[in-house]
DNA sequence: GTTTGTAATTGAACGCTGTTTAGGGTTGCT
DNA sequence: AGCAACCCTAAACAGCGTTCAATTACAAAC
């Protein structure tokens, strides 16, 4: 085949980046190749190419789409909500119920290891940082006086121990873990930490 | 090239073996690919098929070496210490002196994703779960009253966190945790939950 | 209407994975 | 010596990301 024109730089990418996201949240990171997301816009895995460098930043793209609406939904139940204790629990109800509706794609940024040893793009660090400060801010207010001084480590020990148990439950890596939801074990580590009581406004 | 016999079968094996445990501590589960570990024993890739199915095979062997002695360190330390409070300490610093200081190992059966859909093997679910249920063991005699019925989720939960946690940290996968150790992010999360006070005797 | 030039796209190739297997070379027995 | 048995390798396959010469189709020029 030779010169067809059917679309513009531009509009491939654009193609392209559509087809990766899909078959992110179809199939996970594991089926997200060049030939693959190629096939699915008509085009050869070369034509990527010419819109994306390499693989790496088309898949980048995506993660950065994910955690963009992430942090859209995240924020915004967070402001809905009125107090304090609400707000923590809009918080992490809203990025549990991501990680649990759409597991391939909040699984993405964390599975997805770059072949290249190209380091992480800074949007990505960027966006992770916006909902992990959002987390602390909406933490704050609900620690102890003589807890105050621990907010740093404390709110990163949390959000950590937050995103860890979510990977290991959805990608079956703990058995242990496998009865319960990442809300479930989300709600129990900041309730235990805070002396928090969380109402289970569902299992009624 | 022909026969050569220089070792038998189970020798080939068993050097086989040696050589993807030292790659694996050496460069992690990235550089265990089928053609380095056989340059190292003096042979050819092909060879490696002689003495196990598939490269997954020799890799879960290593897994299950390295399991096997965090088990038996971990256990050793619990042994040893004599207050309750003071077996939990021991099981978890033992734990977190593996991760950092063999990191590579330590992450080995958490990373490495198999190329074939085969299950993980029953010995790594089984290791795995001694190690679990000797942490359930530790934790329970700490517990309040009040929080008796819920041993089985609450110490899912901070075994989970503590685990990935630690994979977050050594990975690199998340900011915030990067300036904390593994150890005392899980001395954090567990005196938080227990209302312990965690001694420090390094940090004084 | 034909020619020419340019640019879009492919297909084949490279080097890397894991994996399979025909066959070459050595060994040991008869 | 002849021969059978067996070890091991080299080459190949499929699939990965990636590169690039070659091909083809269109647009402009004549």
């Amino acid at each position: 085949m030779g010169r067809r024109y059917d679309h513009s730089r531009p509009e491939i990418k654009d193609m392209a980046f559509v087809a990766a996201r899909r078959i992110a949240e179809l199939e996970g990171y594991r089926g997200m190749t060049a030939r693959a997301i190629a096939e699915r816009i008509g085009y050869t895995a070369g034509t990527l190419y010419l819109a994306y460098d390499n693989l790496d930043e088309l898949i980048d793209q995506v993660s950065i789409d994910v955690l963009t609406r992430l942090h859209n939904v995240v924020s915004a139940e967070v402001k809905k909500a009125e107090s304090d204790q609400d707000k923590l629990r809009a918080l992490i109800r809203a990025h549990c119920d991501f990680s649990e509706n759409r597991p391939n794609q909040w699984l993405l940024p964390w599975l997805h290891n770059r072949k290249r040893t190209t380091p992480i793009p800074r949007e990505i660090e960027d966006l992770n940082d916006r909902i992990y400060r959002l987390f602390q801010k909406t933490l704050r207010p609900l620690l102890k006086k003589h807890r105050r001084g621990q907010i740093e480590m404390l709110s990163a020990t949390l959000w950590g121990a937050i995103c860890g148990t979510t990977i290991l439950t959805l990608e079956q890596g703990l058995e242990p873990l496998q009865p319960h939801k990442p809300h479930e074990l989300a709600e129990m580590l900041v309730s235990q930490s805070l002396d928090i009581v969380f109402d289970e406004d569902v299992a009624t």
